[in-house]
DNA sequence: GTAATAGTGTCTATAAGACAGTATCCG
DNA sequence: CGGATACTGTCTTATAGACACTATTAC
């Protein structure tokens, strides 16, 4: 580390070059925000969390809530506070970074980089009420993507890539049981998680099989509790175990 | 999309309030850079593209190459820009967004927000001299993540996270060919690939009957090529097919 | 009883791990 | 020829797909 020697190798550059180079102040500053991508399953859907936006631009048309990133707290800070304003809920579930996303002209106002994130919350459609959720709504994802709605600025495709996201990370990631709104859950019910997120049917018998050879996915509480739907036999209960990865994944049925 | 409706429903925020929210000029600006994770393999060791800093703060520290993203491009537009000047190449073999790192106190100039990508570069040794690479070195990765090399802000965890990326992505998508400096390649070549980046061996064997049962993942040229090591047999010469993901995914040895 | 769902068992196909054995090259 | 690497074949084990069959519940 001889800082002596690497000055003098700098013949391509000099000190004042590398520090204007490397001064805040003269580079071209820019609005940071967080855009959320909040999942939830209701009703046998998958839906996500929007907002009907009240002003310009993009009056009328749908959003993604979230905010600007403030300078006292970090971007992963500004997502979970975010979500509290617009769910009033503290982060249960599931909640990462997507994608970053910036171009000179996706908002008519200026340059604005927006850090997504995905997360998915159960229940979510009880505790929506925060401060900023007046216009909010679940909507049903396949709508967005493959109906006429209306999305403001490149939100349709932040929706696409957030879905592709959960789909991919369900493989092998034991985050399905926190898309439960309950702690104890029927085999039955985490399966249909899987069929909602994936849009296809699993084989109830394999499903089964995969998860249970999965050791510390779930954990079997010793109890028997009553399906959804009314009649049929009564099923086992299940909490979620201390295991993060499913290895081998688990495999999405192709049609 | 009734306009009208939605903003008779704002109970909780005039119309006024929502514009000041969404006011560019009320909110913290930042600035935004690229970081660069150049990966490369050299002399059989996996290395990754750094710069000395000859400027404060952090002087003398390594860093990852980057820049400033200007106002006329995209984030994306931005990261090829600097990856061009930093190395004198356009983006030859492969470069993805890795994840965004912001918070207030990573740098000790302000709020920097950082995109970092990810990249492989073959044969990057003969290329490297763009105007900023002045002070740029190839360092072997586990002498930055498990040696005493002293990385500027908060680089060593983006390079942690950058190489766990890497690692996961050659499981199941087909960029390995792009890491190898020539368009026709051996199988021993490819493999070799993989246990540089992964730090294991594979059975030879295995790993040509998984690959050539991946269709689409290699063509055979249909010439016989020299190894690259004296002795041997020689070996057939492949080149990159069509076919983008590798599924199941290729295993990764486990001690 | 019937209808409906939970759970078991099994047969088959696919893919991975391990490794012996053969082929082809260089010197 | 020997040494080295490329390639083939095969046996075993693990896992997935398909699906028949039994068990338990509500009515």
């Amino acid at each position: 580390m001889n800082t002596k020697d690497s000055k003098k190798d700098s013949t391509m550059m000099t000190e004042e070059e590398f520090l204007a180079k490397y001064d805040l102040s003269k580079y071209p500053p820019k609005a940071v925000t967080v855009d959320l991508l909040i999942f939830t399953i209701e009703e046998g859907e998958l839906k996500i969390l929007l907002i009907k936006r009240g002003g310009h631009p993009e009056m009328g048309k749908w959003a993604l809530p979230g905010g600007f990133v403030n300078n006292n707290e970090s971007i992963d800070k500004a997502a979970l506070r975010e979500l509290q304003e617009e769910t009033n809920l503290d982060a249960r579930g599931w909640l990462e970074q997507l994608k970053t996303y910036g171009d000179p002209h996706r908002d008519p106002r200026g340059y604005v980089t927006s850090v997504a994130y995905v997360g998915f919350i159960p229940n979510l459609g009880e505790f929506k009420a925060g401060d900023d959720a007046a216009h909010a709504e679940l909507i049903v994802v396949d709508d967005i993507l493959n109906g006429d709605l209306q999305m403001a600025f490149d939100h349709k495709k932040i929706v696409a890539d957030g879905l592709n996201r959960v789909r991919a990370k369900i493989e092998y990631q034991t985050i399905t049981p926190d898309f439960i709104p309950k702690d104890e859950f029927t085999l039955a019910e985490l399966r249909h998680v899987y069929e909602v997120v994936w849009g296809k049917k699993i084989p109830a018998p394999n499903f089964r099989r995969k998860v249970l050879a999965t050791p510390g996915f779930l954990i079997p509480v010793g109890k028997k509790g009553a399906s959804e739907i009314e009649g049929g036999r009564l099923s086992e209960l299940y909490t979620k175990g201390d295991a993060s990865r499913i290895y081998p994944e688990m495999r999405r049925p192709e049609d």
